[in-house]
DNA sequence: TATCTTAATGAAAGTCAATCTCAATCAGCT
DNA sequence: AGCTGATTGAGATTGACTTTCATTAAGATA
């Protein structure tokens, strides 16, 4: 679970090279703010934490455009979509789980379950298809939601 | 899977009469041109076929109130969200499905499996969570688009 | 049926996430 | 240090969706 941060922008900035794009400041910079980030997040939301550490700015447009990178990298996968909002999460080091999530309070809550994942490449072969990725979202109430609803 | 139109349209009439809300004509058209539409559609793409059937107009923002009235109700459901696109489907008569998408070509295949309903049944029941809806979709390529792509 | 009250509608304006544009800057090769 | 092309930031733009508000229609009442 521990990432190795130097490994993972190690291979990032491979990466980088393989597609002769640049190994910036700026790229490095949210690699490091991600992993330490630790929570899923939205990009706004980003967008301010990040201008709110006043060691090296960043512009919304490049934010923008270092999660659509590390998406592809694969260190960052959209999580949910729910209404406009898509929440990202950083993935590396941690092992693939989909999500419950309450629609009173947005509590997100994680779960794994390797039955669920074998059954869905059974689908994929039925249906000769190759998959990529998948989002599993169950959306509905959370025990402490219900328990305050009483 | 055959659905009762005018069993349907007394049912939302009572809906709206619960509501306090008003049996309109054009709530009553979306209905049958949802119900006869037969494909998985996006809002704007119902916005011009509506139009492009002159026999009496809806206004876009009617649609989109309407779409969401009938999701409430239980009709229609939102069933991928990819890009900021939000693909919908007219759900009267179909049993509960999920959704595989090509992410080349955008071909959707429809599959159902009871023992996936189940598990997540499981798993909502291991986080005290009670669940209203899910939407598993998962992304990748068609048995067609990859035999293109050799 | 005519009248009245209130919800629904349409057109246009507004919102908001996400993308694009383009001049200035930076990475990194020589 | 100088060169070349990718990257950046600020602001403009897009596109899906929502809101506003004056007008219209539903449907209850008499
Ligand atoms: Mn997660
Ligand atoms: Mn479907
Ligand atoms: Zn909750
Ligand atoms: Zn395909």
């Amino acid at each position: 679970m521990k990432v190795n941060l130097n490994q993972l922008k190690e291979e990032f900035k491979k990466y980088l090279k393989r597609k002769n794009m640049k190994i910036t400041q700026s790229r490095l910079d949210l690699i490091d703010l991600l992993a330490s980030y630790g929570k899923h997040f939205e990009v706004e939301e980003l967008v301010n934490w990040v201008s709110s550490r006043t060691d090296r700015r960043v512009s919304r447009s490049t934010i923008y455009r270092t999660i659509k990178l590390l998406q592809e990298f694969g260190a960052i996968k959209e999580v949910i979509k729910q209404n406009n909002r898509t929440i990202y999460e950083f993935v590396v080091g941690k092992p693939h789980h989909d999500h419950l999530v309450c629609v009173e309070c947005g509590r997100i809550i994680e779960f794994v379950n390797e039955d669920i994942e074998n059954l869905q490449d059974e689908v994929c072969k039925e249906y000769d298809f190759e998959p990529m990725n998948h989002r599993l979202e169950i959306f509905g109430i959370c025990s402490d939601c219900r328990r305050k609803n009483i």
